[in-house]
DNA sequence: TTGCTTTCCTGACGCCGCGCCACAAAATGA
DNA sequence: TCATTTTGTGGCGCGGCGTCAGGAAAGCAA
C-alpha cells in the first residue's frame, strides 16, 4: 500500500511535470505548435505514456486552463474578504482583475482556451465540471457581494436585473476589454491607447450609473484603486507565486 | 481582351464559390472540419485549384470573416445616419449591434476568427489590411457620434479618455456579453437567464453614468430601443438579404 | 487547320501529427 | 522463483496540408 501510493505519487508528478512542459509551448507557439510528440520527446517519454495521463491533446489545454482559472479564483476570493463598503470590495476584485492581466498574462492567455469551441467538445465531463464550477464560484464571489450591497441598501438594481446579470456586466467590460486588448489589430491606430485606463473608468461610471453607494467622483475612485492594488497586491504576489510553485513541483 | 476578362470573372465567380461552399463547413464544424479536401471534393475540382485562389486554409477563413465584418460595416453605416440627438444615433447602433447577433448569428461567429492568432500570423498582409481598414472604419462611424455629442454639449468626457476609448467602454460590453453568451459553460446556470436585457440595461447605464444627454431612464430607454428596432430593422434585412446575394451569386 | 505558347488544372506525393495497440518491461505478490 | 498485473513503448494507420511535375485547354499566329 506505501508502495502503491508512492507509485502513484510519481504519476501525480509526472502529469503535472507534462504540464510544466506543455505550457510554455501552448503559450508561445499556441495549439498547433503543442504536439503530443513533442512533449513526449521533452519529456524523454514515449507518447504513448504522456496517453496513459492525458486521453488527448486538449485535455492538457483544458488542465491548463483550470490551473489559471483556480489562480483567479483565489485571488478573487482573497480580494473579496476585505474590510469596507460592497463598492469597496467590488472594487479590489477589479484590483484583482488588473492583477491577473498584467502580472499573469499567461494565465488570462491560458484561461481562454476553455472558450475554444473544438476544444470544449473533445474533452472530458470531468474537465467541464472543474471549469463550470470555477466559474460557478467565481460568480458566488462577486454575486454575494452584490447581495450585500443589496441588503444594505447601498444598491438598488433595476426590476428585470438579477445580481448576477449585473455580475455579468462587468464581466463583459473587463473580459471584453482584454481580448479586444490583446487580439484587436492594432488598437492604438483606432485612438485606443490607454486602454487600462479606460476600463477603470468604465466600471467606475457603471458602478456610479447603478447609483451604487457610495458615490465616488472618478478621481476618488481612482485613487482608491490605487490604494487598493497597493494594500493588496503583496498578497496577489504570494499566491502567484505560491501557484508557480504547485505547478512547478 | 474581352476573352481575358471572361476568364477573369469565371476565376472570380470560384472564389466565390469556394467561399460559399467553406461557409457552412466552418459554422458547423470549425477550423478543423474545415479541409481544403473536402471543399475541393464539394466543388468538384482538384485541391491544386483551390490552391490557386486561397494559399491556405486560414485565408478562406479570414475572407469570410471580412465578409460578415463587411456586413456589420454596412449595418453601422445605415444605422449612423439616422436623424435624431446623438444618444439616439449611438442607441442605433446598439439596435444594429443587437440585430448582427440575434439575426446574422453566423456572421458574428465568422467574424470572431480574426481573433484566433495562430489564423492572423499566418495570413496575407492583404487581408490584414482589409480588416484592418474595416475595424477603422466602423469605430470611425461610432467615434464620429461621440464627437457630434461633444461638439453640441450633449457630451462631456473625462479628462483622460478619448472619444475612442469611450467606445472601446461600449464595444467591450457589446463584444464581451456576446462571446461570453456563446461561449460560456451554461450562463444560464450561473443565473444569467436573459443576457440580451443585461445588455441593454448596461448600455443605458453607461449612457447615464456619462450624462449624455438628453438623460433617459431605463423604461425610457427600452421604448426607444425598441422602436429603433421596429423603424430600421427592414433596412437592416434588406442589407443583409443583398450581402446574401452577393455571397451567393 | 496546324503547330506553338501560355495559361490553367490535376492528383499523387512528401511530410507531419494524432491516437491506437500489440508487445515489452517492470512491479507486485504468492 | 514464477505468475499476474500494471505500466511503458514506439511503430503504424489514417487523414490533412501544401507542393509540383506533368497534362489539358485556351489563345494565337500562320
Amino acid at each position: 500500500m506505501v508502495e502503491l501510493t508512492r507509485k502513484q505519487r510519481e504519476i501525480e508528478k509526472r502529469t503535472a511535470e507534462i504540464l510544466r512542459v506543455a505550457r510554455p509551448i501552448l503559450i508561445a507557439e499556441g495549439f498547433q505548435g503543442l504536439s503530443m510528440d513533442r512533449v513526449a520527446a521533452q519529456m524523454e517519454y514515449a507518447k504513448g505514456t504522456i496517453y496513459n495521463h492525458f486521453p488527448n491533446k486538449e485535455e492538457i489545454v483544458l488542465a491548463l486552463a483550470v490551473e489559471s482559472m483556480e489562480l483567479r479564483r483565489s485571488l478573487f476570493e482573497l480580494s473579496s474578504i476585505i474590510d469596507g463598503p460592497a463598492r469597496l470590495r467590488m472594487m479590489a476584485l477589479g484590483s484583482a482583475c488588473e492583477f491577473f492581466t498584467q502580472h499573469c498574462t499567461d494565465d488570462f492567455v491560458l484561461e481562454q482556451w476553455v472558450r475554444n469551441q473544438g476544444i470544449w467538445d473533445k474533452s472530458s465531463e470531468k474537465s467541464q465540471n472543474l471549469i463550470r464550477e470555477c466559474e460557478g464560484r467565481c460568480m458566488a464571489i462577486v454575486a454575494g457581494i452584490v447581495c450585500d450591497a443589496i441588503d444594505s441598501n447601498e444598491l438598488t438594481l433595476p426590476d428585470t436585473l438579477s445580481p448576477e446579470e449585473l455580475v455579468f456586466g462587468f464581466w463583459a467590460i473587463n473580459y471584453g476589454s482584454q481580448i479586444l486588448t490583446f487580439t484587436s489589430p492594432s488598437l492604438p491606430s483606432l485612438g485606443i491607447n490607454n486602454p487600462a485606463n479606460a476600463i477603470r473608468i468604465h466600471c467606475c461610471t457603471l458602478l456610479n450609473g447603478f447609483d451604487w453607494q457610495p458615490y465616488m467622483a472618478q478621481s476618488r475612485y481612482f485613487q482608491e484603486m490605487d490604494s487598493l492594488i497597493e494594500r493588496l497586491q503583496p498578497r496577489y504576489w504570494a499566491l502567484k507565486n505560491e501557484q508557480k510553485q504547485r505547478t512547478n513541483a
